[in-house]
DNA sequence: TCGTTAGATGCAGAAAAATGTATCTTGATG
DNA sequence: CATCAAGATACATTTTTCTGCATCTAACGA
């Protein structure tokens, strides 16, 4: 298939999980089968434009055509406007909560697991990352530091997981901070998939 | 039909008209049939984003998901970039045709006519000219090449305006090339007073 | 007037998307 | 463990594009 659909593709289902909609939430709106966007989003079916219009219009974009030499500063200029990604939905509530959730495990760990600075600074980046919009956090990142933090609690010695979550979290957290959103939670044009979350 | 979809066609309709192209040649550039284009660029048909996408790149345009925020930025910059100066549909093919007619002639000039490099040179430059957009063809200096050779066919001795077009289209050719579109061919000249057909 | 070109249209057949419904897996939650 | 939500898949059916080819009209040029 075209790296070009590819593109627009990824474009939707990053804006549809930056609005925090699921997929039949947006079916719904978009009045696309939750089916049928599965197979547009991954199968990388070749579909119609009146379904991709019907798309984009469920999640306040907007299908253009741009003169090849104007692409990058169209794409400047859609990475400034994230505003399009700023509603609480499901997913943003969603997020929200594994992110209290998380702080909530770090503050109730016992102290058999104090494993060094480690948890010290994840807590304190979580408690930062709260106070960012939810649609700007990106939740896979989110579920692998809780999830890292899980297994630690089963496993004391698995701190490697940990460690790879600070780091990712601390970089989420900087990026928002310096208010420049990095590509994966920005609306268009995403540098790489964020989709799969390994264990 | 979406009114978003007629938007997106009418773009492909002016693009196509801008570079002076007609369906048939954009239907093999796109490799896309003649037919299908005309039914995509009237009736509307609800084409697929494959389809959509060959035109585009045929044409230097790329499909893109902008936030609806950002729109309007994005027109005023797409508006600037190089479909600017663009010619009426008919005032662009008019040039192209004019270009060809042009290099035709030069083709099958008569050996009689072989008047040194000066005719290597204005087929070169022809041919280069050819492949930039017609907006930025300056008709009156097509025409005056046109005449010169012309000419030339009945007076093979009338050699001096041959000389003097093929410096003007040199010019010509060389700023479009560097991307530096002279004055006298820039939007500014009201290319749309396309009709004082000289004599 | 004749020839050429651009564009619109028709039609049969192949291919593919879209839909509705339903199931299945996997995480998250209680 | 039971439940629920999210997403991926299946499948039969309908709808539509897409292609190839042919034709037709209008406009322009020679």
């Amino acid at each position: 298939m075209g790296a070009q659909i590819e593109q627009i593709v990824r474009s939707l289902r990053d804006a549809r999980q930056a609005k925090g909609l699921s997929q039949r939430e947006l079916s719904v709106s978009a009045v696309v089968p939750q089916g049928h966007i599965s197979k547009i989003e991954n199968a990388a079916v070749d579909l119609r434009v009146s379904s991709l219009v019907a798309l984009a219009r469920a999640l306040d974009l907007e299908l253009m055509l741009v003169p090849r030499g104007s692409v990058a500063a169209v794409r400047s200029i859609s990475a400034g406007a994230g505003t399009a990604a700023t509603h609480d939905g499901k997913g943003a509530r969603r997020v929200r909560r594994e992110l209290a959730r998380l702080q909530d495990a770090l503050d109730h760990l016992p102290a058999s697991v104090s494993s060094g600075t480690e948890l010290a600074e994840l807590l304190r980046l979580v408690r930062d990352l709260r106070r960012f919009r939810p649609a700007f956090l990106d939740r896979p990142t989110i579920r692998r530091a809780a999830r890292a933090v899980d297994t630690l609690l089963r496993k004391p010695v698995a701190v490697d997981a940990v460690r790879r979550s600070v780091s990712e979290l601390r970089t989420l957290r900087d990026a928002l901070a310096h208010g420049r959103v990095p590509d994966e939670v920005a609306s268009v044009r995403p540098a790489y998939s964020l989709d799969d979350d390994d264990g």
